[in-house]
DNA sequence: GTGAAAGCGCTAACAA
DNA sequence: TTGTTAGCGCTTTCAC
């Protein structure tokens, strides 16, 4: 099968010019003439073309018909011609589970997800899926809201369907479906952690870049005293990003109180829970930083109902910049780890692993960095803070 | 095949205690003794194991093998057992394709949104996917992003992927994909749309209920100018929403302006510049509802902006009720539209039509409802106003 | 109850 | 270049 050539629109442009005709619902007429029908004919009759229907009418071999499809050099622009016109004659859609079960590659990519009601998550789908699309791949995508046995769920399920690669972003809770993936040679693609398997590469994740920016950000408008939202130590991506807080703190010169640090669970509702336990502190923070912008969100809620302003009397910071962060009040400043180059770090990660599983130069790590976005939502401290 | 008994975990439960056992990576040891592989043991060495290889392991046929996964009563319960303990100890997972590929059904089911960034969508989705992986079915989703083209291509990549239905989550955009699905014979599920296909199902959305008690709330807090951002002309539920808008204002005796119903696009953008255009006319309309949630945040902010206070200034009201909006600023009065029952109307509408399909009772029309939440953006409109 | 065997629609190896 | 044919892994008659 020529891995490259398959067709992103059916049928490919190159040969058809208005590949959309194919779905015009006019009624097809078919010319047999002279083509016996190998089984009994009662049984054909009312079924879709298939791959033998589309020979007949283009009067080529089943095998002319699945080179042409496949855009194999080794078929003649005449009978190319002929095949095609066939195949838009008889609306022929081409069975996949038949193709995956005999070339053993089923051009489908999985996507776990942590939490798809995180709008971060619909973002990176949308990515992932664009861009497999456009490679001719389609998408599996399952959440596994943060729950062992789902996630397991999803990865049999995946394997069941025999998909070519799986790209696990969960941030951190991925260990129970590693063993399974692993096991069965799929490649797959994690975030934030290393496998040491041939089959698994990583996106790491460059959270220090960013959460340094909004540390330094953070000081030179005057802030000194700087809490931190954690997401669940769960997480493994949880954790990097609270270390780098830590990190970026001392780099800052500035002291870490204990209870300044919170782990929440990277929802709104955790952000609301977080704010208010640092209300409750006598020496009160001026400014919050929060492992993700759903934290940051249930905060901005939370000060609105206790009368806090923000950011004239507290500044917030979020991680992620979902598309949401620019409309919220006040626009959230928020360190931005770009969706779309993470779906393209893990699609790419898994093609080549699916396509050129042999090739000695296969990059197993790849990178995404974050950048902070200043809104609205930081501000000097009150002078009295 | 006994499409009743289809396993939702795996194996069932019934037959073994623990399932999740099955994907412990401890090294299988087979015992094949005396069998002979079919093909040169060169190629089926390293190979998954395949339902021939549990047959030898378990000392039965492959048919029996079959039947027992399928949930067969013609199996003994003493080789039941047999294949079962094989299955678990190969580590075995049928192959979706082939089964597929020789039932005809895939399980399978396709849901289309409209655009999976709003919020509305992946609530949808979770639930859809809920609800089908417990009935074994798995889903293929994709997103429409209100793209003609890139409709027809996600319906075309359903057709090759043999779904079993589709639920078609596109608010009324829906008619380029909807002929080559109907005429391929797939069962469809609509929003609000109906088609005079046997195959195709129905859910009707009744917004005027909750439109009518937005209505009524914003009457009764003494409002009488008030606008409406309706959603593009192209969705028929766009539509629909404005033409209840307009009944329920008729009904409380209010007038309609012509310039206080404004096509938006159901973004957040176009809240903020629907809002704008309001802000422009010299009489001010003292609430607005709009035609989706995303439409009422991008409101919020664009007031903010202008410094307008909600809902002291101006109320607001959304539609939809996603997780968001009861963590807007302020809290968003909303009509909820359910995303759980939708998900489930749908599901069933394709679970009827795709296990069924010669049922005489199918039903063909599903009403979800709607209902009114009374938050914070919606009060009293100033006494100048 | 159980097994043998015929394909589901397609690709790929081999022939011509 | 083109066609013939052997399966991919499974379900489902049809025998026994």
């Amino acid at each position: 099968m020529n891995h490259g050539n398959w067709p992103t629109c059916w049928p490919p442009l190159i040969v058809v010019e208005n590949p959309w005709e194919l779905f015009s619902p006019a009624p097809v007429s078919l010319h047999y003439d002279g083509w016996v029908p190998r089984r009994s004919s009662s049984k054909t009759a009312g079924k879709l073309p298939d791959i033998r229907t589309v020979a007949a009418v283009a009067k080529v071999s089943i095998a002319t018909v699945s080179r042409t499809i496949n855009g194999s050099s080794l078929v003649s622009d005449r009978l190319k011609k002929r095949v095609w016109q066939a195949i838009k004659q008889l609306n022929y859609l081409p069975n996949t589970h038949a193709r995956t079960l005999v070339s053993g590659r089923s051009r489908l990519f999985g996507i776990i997800v942590e939490n798809i009601t995180n709008p971060f998550f619909p973002e990176l789908i949308r990515s992932f899926e664009e861009i497999a699309v456009a490679h001719g791949y389609e998408i599996l995508v399952s959440s596994s809201n943060s729950d062992a046995a789902t996630l397991a769920s999803c990865a049999r399920r995946m394997l069941e369907r025999k998909v070519d690669g799986v790209a696990v972003m969960t941030f951190g809770e991925e260990e129970p479906v590693l063993d399974q993936l692993v096991h069965r040679g799929i490649p797959i693609v994690l975030a934030e952690f290393k496998l040491e398997d041939p089959k698994a590469s990583t996106i790491v994740l460059d959270y220090a870049t960013g959460i340094h920016a909004a540390i330094r950000h953070l000081v030179s408008l005057g802030h000194r005293a700087i809490a931190f939202l954690a997401g669940p130590h769960s997480l493994h991506s949880a954790i990097t990003r609270e270390n780098d807080f830590r990190t970026a703190i001392a780099a800052a010169g500035l002291p870490i109180r204990k209870e300044w640090v919170i782990e929440c669970d990277h929802t709104l509702k955790g952000g609301v829970a977080g704010y208010e336990q640092l209300r409750k502190l006598r020496n009160c923070p001026s400014a919050i930083v929060c492992s993700n912008d759903m934290t940051a969100i249930g905060v901005l809620r939370a000060a609105y109902m206790a009368g806090q302003r923000v950011p004239q009397d507290l500044s917030v910071v979020g991680l992620d910049d979902v598309d949401f962060a620019e409309y919220t009040l006040p626009p959230l400043t928020t360190i931005r780890l770009s969706r779309a180059d993470l779906a393209r770090a893990a699609f790419e990660a898994l093609r080549q692993q699916a396509e050129d599983p042999a090739s000695p130069r296969i990059k197993r790590e790849f990178l995404v960095s974050t950048s902070l976005v200043v809104r609205g939502s930081t501000a000097p401290p009150r002078a009295d803070g």
